[in-house]
Order: structure tokens, then C-alpha cells, then sequence
DNA sequence: GCAAAAGTGTTCTGTCTACACCCATGT
DNA sequence: ACATGGGTGTAGACAGAACACTTTTGC
């Protein structure tokens, strides 16, 4: 009757984007058991009897990086048999854009950030799985501004710019660029300025909901006027 | 050491769209077991452990229905807790468009097409399912003309017209569509017409590669002329 | 006063929408 | 000859791309 003592198992992994240092880097943690043992990791751990896979990732997410409350969404379940060395591990991948100001990660010699454009050897498939969330996230960005996610609260529109330019991998056209983004709904205009004592101060702008419940804060253009 | 024998489940259900009857309809089988016996449900079963979950979804959907060679997405996760009301059971779900000229599905008693927009009870969250299916089958017409799927080898312009209408929920400009799909990669207008019996006889259009492995079948906008 | 980043408009091109009439055939 | 679905073009609105100079500040 225990023949069959071979289950499938069932994990989430996470991919946790942030801005850091102008590049975009995904978080990353070190294999302290066998098979890749030493090698770096997405975050992620097995699902609880009891929990679905949003709070699943949620819970690993929150475990890795004490961080909560911010647009997480399912990736993308992979299944290859072969992922996994001795065992048959399905994932279930989320992703999450994290801003650099809520980032209380601390960094230890087993909990890092890389740039995702230099990523170390990776255990198992995870390396596939962050280029997918890449694809994924590129996708995002072209529908809604998601990007605020990865800025602080208050952020310039240059700022704004250089997290897109970063998760597109190409340079965008400054007017262009503002041109479209002013016409987002939520987007707001503050009357403070930046005074990162470079030159000359850029005026702030902050997203109305900025603290929203993440599956909602889908901001989208604003309704032309009739 | 076996007293956590309860484990995760994992199942591929596949949602299989098809045109029929001038309506979007979905093919269900009736379960023949606990729980939900008697209930509709949409295609599913058990992955085996040495099988990926394309392949999982693929064979499953042969062996409902005996079509192949099709395009087969993977769809979403639901790993809800309760969505089983006796074991934990996640299920990578999967859909599909197919060719009504394909359809070689033995309706009976227990397997049969449903329109969509009229579905009778169905077995766990599979109502949920479909309706996330739908959605991303609009959002993929969007972007390719993933409908040719739902059609023959040859078809008219009116027919794929009608498509769109029955995917997207609303009707469409003639002129409009025309306009559009003719610029997509991969459209052949044929020297031949239909003889539906009917008035006018209609140009023919098949596409390229519409025989071609599924995956890479996307078509897009033909190059403009420089 | 100069270095450095902030800010700002116009033109062109292509795409989307709305819209109405003639054509080819079967009966 | 007429009924039926097949087939076609144009004008206006809007969105995306290319492109260069002035402004404000710190030093």
C-alpha cells in the first residue's frame, strides 16, 4: 500500500524584483541543503496543507523578506520532471516588484541581491523561471505603470523613467515618456520638489493609491474628457 | 512516519473550446464518481510522475477527446484548499481552441458540448476555469489571430469574423476586420470559393502554417514596406 | 558662469473608428 | 427581378516616434 510512497510535492518560489544601485536585481538565497547545496535560489518553500498558493507565496515571500502587502502574481507552474534532481518537485512561481524603501531585507552572506542581467549558476530551473517573470513583467509594464512598485512614494518622473528603461532593457524618449505617463489614472502631481542636491530640483509625484491592495492598484489611462 | 499521508494532489484539467452552432462551447464530461458525481466538469486527471504538465495536459486531452496537435496553454493554478471538498487537490489547468473540422469527440451520455454563455453545474471551481479561459483567450486574440484555431483549413473572412464575435462578446465592423486581418502574417487568400449553397459565393483564406506545431504558431502583422 | 539634470511642443506617420453602397449569385 | 450575404474606401481622431532647446539649481 506504500508502494506508491512517491508523491508529487508541491512548492511556491518567488521572484522578488527591486531597483538597487541603478540595476535591476532579484533576490536571492543561498541552498544550505542538498542537491544544490551552496548554490544560489529563488526564495521559496513547500505549500501548507491548508493554505492556497497566493498565501503560500505570500507566507515564503513574507519568511524571506519581511516583506507584505505588494503585487505578487502568479508566474507560471513548472513541472518538468527533470527539475528537480532526486525528487518531483512542481513549482508554482509568483512574482513581485518591491520598492527599495520598504526593503528591510537584511543581506547576509546567504541572503543577497544580484542583477538579474548577472545572475550566479542557479539551482535547478530558477534561472528560466526569473527570465520568465521578466518576460512577464515587461508584458505588465506595457498595460499599467507597475513600476510604482518599485519606486518610493514620492518619486520623480526621471526616476519613474529609469525603473521602465531598466525592466525594458532599452533607453525611452524623455518627452515621450512624459508625455504618456501624465495621462495615467492616479498619478499625482505634489508640490514638493526633490532636493537630492544635484542641480535642479525635480518636482515629486506619488500614485493616489499607492497603498492600495495590490490586485487592484491597476492604474490605468485617464477617461478622455467628451 | 506515515502519519502525514495526506499530501498534495496534483491534477491537469483542460478547458477545449471549439465554435459549434454559431456559439462558443466548451467540451465537458459528466463524473462518474465522488464528489460531484453526476456533475459536469471540464476534462481532467492525475499527473503522472514522469510526465511534465504539457505533456500531462496533452495526453489527458487525447485521451477525452482524441485530438492533438494543438494550441495548449498553460492557464492558471488553483490551488485553493477547499476547492476539493474531500483531499487537497491543486490543479494546473490548461485550454485549447479546436477545429470544429478536427473534432472527432464521440458525444454521448457522458461527454458533450456546452455553450459557454449557458453552462449547467459544474463539479469544484471548474466554472471559474472557464470563465478565466475566456478571458485570456480575449486577451490573446488581441495580440495574434489565435481564432484560425477555432476554424477550417479554408475558411471565409465572414467566418473568422464570426469568431472574433463569439470570442470577444461583441460584434465588429466588416470593413474594420477585413482591413486588419488581411496585414497578418501568414493569411493566404486562396483562388477558391465556398459553394455554401447560399448566395454569393465567398473568397476562400487558409493560413500558412496552420498545420504547424502549435507553439510557434502566433501570427502577426505583416512587415510594412520600407 | 558653467555643469548637470529638469522640463517642455510640434510634426509625421500609422492605426482605429465610424459609416453606406454596389456586386455576384441562387432562386 | 429580387433577396441574400460578399465585398469595398474615405475621413477624422488618436497614439507613438522622432527630435532640440531653455530653465533652474549647486558649485
Amino acid at each position: 500500500m506504500f508502494k506508491e510512497t512517491k508523491t508529487h510535492e508541491i512548492t511556491v518560489d518567488t521572484v522578488i524584483l527591486t531597483l538597487k544601485n541603478d540595476s535591476l536585481q532579484v533576490l536571492l538565497v543561498k541552498r544550505e541543503n542538498e542537491p544544490f547545496k551552496g548554490k544560489w535560489a529563488i526564495p521559496g518553500g513547500y505549500v501548507r496543507m491548508s493554505e492556497n498558493l497566493d498565501d503560500a507565496a505570500m507566507r515564503v515571500l513574507k519568511e524571506k523578506t519581511n516583506v507584505d502587502n505588494i503585487y505578487l502574481e502568479q508566474l507560471y507552474t513548472f513541472g518538468d520532471p527533470l527539475r528537480h534532481p532526486v525528487a518531483r518537485v512542481i513549482t508554482c512561481a509568483y512574482f513581485a516588484l518591491i520598492r527599495a524603501e520598504d526593503v528591510n531585507v537584511e543581506t547576509t552572506d546567504n541572503v543577497q541581491w544580484h542583477k538579474v542581467n548577472d545572475l550566479p549558476a542557479l539551482a535547478f530551473d530558477h534561472k528560466e523561471i526569473i527570465q520568465y517573470s521578466l518576460k512577464r513583467t515587461r508584458e505588465r509594464l506595457e498595460l499599467c505603470p507597475v513600476a510604482y512598485q518599485l519606486l518610493n512614494e514620492k518619486f520623480t518622473l526621471t526616476e519613474m523613467q529609469r525603473a521602465y528603461e531598466l525592466i525594458m532593457g532599452k533607453n525611452l524618449d524623455k518627452r515621450n515618456f512624459r508625455k504618456k505617463v501624465i495621462q495615467t489614472e492616479g498619478l499625482i502631481e505634489l508640490d514638493e520638489f526633490s532636493k537630492t542636491s544635484s542641480k535642479r530640483p525635480a518636482r515629486l509625484y506619488t500614485f493616489e493609491s499607492i497603498k492600495l491592495d495590490s490586485k487592484r492598484a491597476h492604474f490605468i489611462k485617464k477617461e478622455k474628457k467628451s
